[in-house]
DNA sequence: CATATCTGTAACAAGTATAGTTACAATCGT
DNA sequence: ACGATTGTAACTATACTTGTTACAGATATG
């Protein structure tokens, strides 16, 4: 299954900033998502340990933005659910060969390269710019 | 599994780009590589596919490249082989949330911007590039 | 023309990741 | 005390990647 952790990701914050500052239910997400509430606790999980959104639990409990929109960026929230590389890299070139035993550090580079590009793209973006894309499609 | 092909494929045309005009065996890459010679044959397919290689079947057959390593670039290699999106788009988002139907496209757009960014970087490499590096290192 | 050598490809097994589901302990407001 | 909600473990279903065996088709060589 490709893993499309990073946009469910973006769509439950987008979820929880129309909520504004009130405690949103993962049962409420989920229904905008289209999962099972435990499917999107478990993305909300690693959220709040990226410090990007804080849960309280218990009665009227839920989860909120632990920020403003405008202060979160993509590349934090793809970081957050980070869910493995662009590429793999070699599993096991045979280092007896000039070929095998060097091309493993130079993917590795090439793929640091890569997910820096990558991280530098996604900077460009918050989850305000997100916000303004829903709503100027809404309209 | 962790989708390796685009190494995989980095790394089997580094030998042949050593193995000159002559024709390469998948057995012989595959030592290399380490693995079986007909995983070697399946990436050479879409390889071939895609034009950068050409393969003779038959005694004294194999494969070699199609156009010199510094006309191959990685933004080639990548889409030839490629396998799958950076992130996945959402599964089934509900469409009567106002958000569900509109983060689709909002992601999708996204998403096609990251993969250009990833292909304008590959681009600047060529087979070349890491026939240096992997020489480079070598010394 | 017979043979040995390779590629191309289908079919299947094994390992692993994602997503969905159920269940339940822990937490907290009323 | 009670009801609502999160956090999390465990299990299943599905699907993707890799590795492996098997074999048909193509081709150079004697």
């Amino acid at each position: 299954m490709a893993n499309s952790q990073f946009s469910m990701a973006v769509h439950i914050l987008t979820v929880l900033a129309c909520g504004k500052d009130e405690n949103v239910k993962s049962e409420y997400v989920a229904r905008s998502v289209n999962t099972n509430p435990v499917v999107i606790r478990r993305v909300l999980g690693q959220l709040g340990q990226a410090g990007i959104v804080t849960s309280q639990t218990g009665a009227f409990g839920g989860t909120r933005l632990a920020r403003a929109p405008e202060d979160i960026s993509l590349c934090e929230i793809y970081k957050a659910v980070s869910c493995g590389e662009i590429f793999g890299l070699p599993r096991s070139p045979n280092r007896d060969c000039p070929i095998g035993a060097n091309i493993e550090a130079v993917l590795c580079n090439l793929q640091k390269d890569i997910e820096r590009t990558v991280g530098d793209k996604l900077r460009q973006y918050t989850l305000a710019t997100i916000l303004e894309n829903v709503n100027l499609a809404k309209a």
